[in-house]
DNA sequence: CATTTTTATCAAAGCGCTTTGAATAAATCA
DNA sequence: TGATTTATTCAAAGCGCTTTGATAAAAATG
């Protein structure tokens, strides 16, 4: 299985190396016999244009970056990535960009979409995981490498392109849906306090309850990394309080886990004791597929997210010129067996 | 911020491009002075050789590539990858390699494997999750690829590198360890049947099992995408058994999930009612930190193995001539508090 | 001091493609 | 039939680096 390059096809055929290029890349001015020969040896000698030189022939990249931070404190990987990038990487494929991954401590962030750019190794960027105040989408802007964010920046002034889900609303649902059963009391255990998303789930949470005019202190709401160990110790927190939730509100089906797990430690039953409703990124190992799902959630698929994300950036570095877009994606309320009324 | 090219910085220092080169690459051939002024100069015009470029005159990709497959039947991307990833990403880093992922439909891996070969992307590759009979090692030593295997392939006549935790040994003292406590019906579910780990771990099930001359029928093993539903649904159907299980194995914390939720449904409670012993690859967002962990499990970090893959692959690339090896990583046996003496 | 060796630098070739601009053959037009 | 288009094909330049082989200057040697 021997590779062959552009000159030893010419010589093959004893054709030009324009006339071969030309007729594999689709360009009009090769007769139809001559392509079909082409065609048919390329494949006959397993050509394959060497990555390399297109790249630097054509000034592209064909490559698309990702680079997601890996968090100081746990190390941690944001886990809905990997459903992410299964969505986008099925949408470069179809246009033959490869998919260049860069996992990065948090503090080298900066440093590494810089060194990126300059080295001219990507086409385009998808920014994971935007804090509210973000210095990547000035930066992204200043090195003019197209971007798109997954999620938003709410002090960002200028314009960008973005992938969201409506996350203020889903949690303000959430909430109303749960203040309507009759709760009063409803802690939310949220992402870290500077994610965009948390922020903004927060918000929806909390119009919710003002509407409701229910005041809640903030001995009821937490911030940190989604991880399992996270929601079941920041439960036990809860139980602990004085006068413990009848709800708890999260933002990710991995704490809702931990939660579970704590309830059930203190003899509390997911749905019947203390009702739950979680933000479901609709992960693959994860899927809640029962009939009757086991969490009511505001679900939204973060794979869908992905190859909207990616389609988006084609198409912006594809078009430069094309004006930026937000795309706001909507998560359903599903409603499963983890809430009920509270008990009396 | 601009972006300089090597043409350009040469006219700006008054040198040849040659000069510059070598002077970046830590040639000797280069007065200490001369250097001194050239890393000046690229630092303050903020100089990096364009990827492109320099991957198509040094003939090497710089780049190692992951293909990691998407299950048909759930869509899923084995979770554990991610955590893989960022170990092996940051020993890519340090010797200056891109990762190039692409997450391709089971059935197309074959060919991807080709068409990165053919269109010579990169230099190397790392083979996730290796089957018992695994085609991809025979194609690939055919390509003539680097490659490291994560995990090995029992059936593999040739020799290859890999990385691996010694499954066999890790449940037999799993299985040891709970028929020491006195369990005699032990359940296992396991992984899809023919991946490698699965059938090993499996193997090591089974031999502590008949050491102990203690029988069990089929009807208590369980193999599948590693899901939490799948946990879920496994326990399920052992808990109606005529005789349920006592105790149970299994390959994932994901899947182990699902079997405490299994059991909590059915008034059981984890260690107390059922024990259960996890295979945990310490990923992440499940870190079981606890004082006393919540899971009795044999652990082994995948973030090393994705550490020592990759430190293992760039060796190979570096120098072809390199002795295939294997290395065998051993996991832990972690006593935690879901393993307690089946009740009388 | 003339000669050899070492050091520091450079011009030019080459990596394997794409693309420009020219050339040839075939087809159309007047 | 000669002039003009149109359809194909090609030679050569260029992408931005690395690397080879040559050269000039400086240092060491006899």
């Amino acid at each position: 299985m021997k590779n062959i390059n552009l000159k030893q096809l010419a010589e093959i055929l004893n054709l030009s190396q324009t006339t071969i290029s030309r007729a594999l890349n689709g360009f009009p001015e090769v007769s139809s016999r001559t392509r079909k020969l082409v065609i048919d040896a390329a494949a006959e000698h397993n050509y394959q244009p060497n990555t390399r030189a297109k790249r630097l022939a054509t000034g592209k990249s064909l490559t698309i970056g990702h680079l997601v931070s890996v968090s100081k404190e746990h190390e941690m990987v944001n886990p809905i990535f990997s459903d992410f990038i299964a969505g986008a990487s099925a949408r470069y494929a179809e246009s033959g960009y490869d998919l260049l991954l860069s996992l990065v401590p948090d503090e080298d962030e900066f440093t590494a979409y810089k060194e990126l750019a300059a080295r001219s190794a990507v086409d385009g960027v998808v920014v994971h995981a935007p804090r509210v105040s973000e210095r990547r989408i000035a930066l992204l802007n200043e090195l003019n490498l197209p971007f798109v964010v997954h999620g938003r920046s709410s002090e960002a002034v200028e314009n960008y392109n973005w992938v969201d889900v409506n996350n203020e609303r889903s949690f303000f649902r959430a909430t109303q849906f749960l203040i309507d059963l009759g709760h009063e009391t409803i802690a939310l255990i949220n992402g870290v306090a500077d994610m965009d998303f948390a922020m903004r789930r927060s918000l929806g949470f909390r119009r919710a309850l003002s509407k409701n005019n229910i005041y809640i202190s903030d001995d009821y709401t937490f911030n940190g990394e989604m991880t399992e160990p996270y929601g079941y110790r920041s439960t036990l927190v809860l139980l602990k309080l004085p006068r413990p939730p009848t709800a708890i509100i999260t933002s990710s089906i991995i704490v809702a886990n931990g939660i579970r797990r704590a309830l059930e430690d203190n003899g509390l039953k997911l749905g019947r004791d203390i009702s739950v409703i979680t933000h479901d990124d609709d992960l693959s190992y994860f899927r809640d597929t029962a009939t009757v799902p086991v969490y009511t959630a505001t679900r939204s698929s973060v794979r869908e997210a992905g190859r909207i994300s990616a389609d988006l950036l084609i198409k912006t570095i594809e078009d430069p010129t094309r004006a930026k877009e937000g795309i706001l994606l909507d998560s359903e309320l599903i409603v499963g067996s983890s809430t009920k009324p509270p008990k009396p």
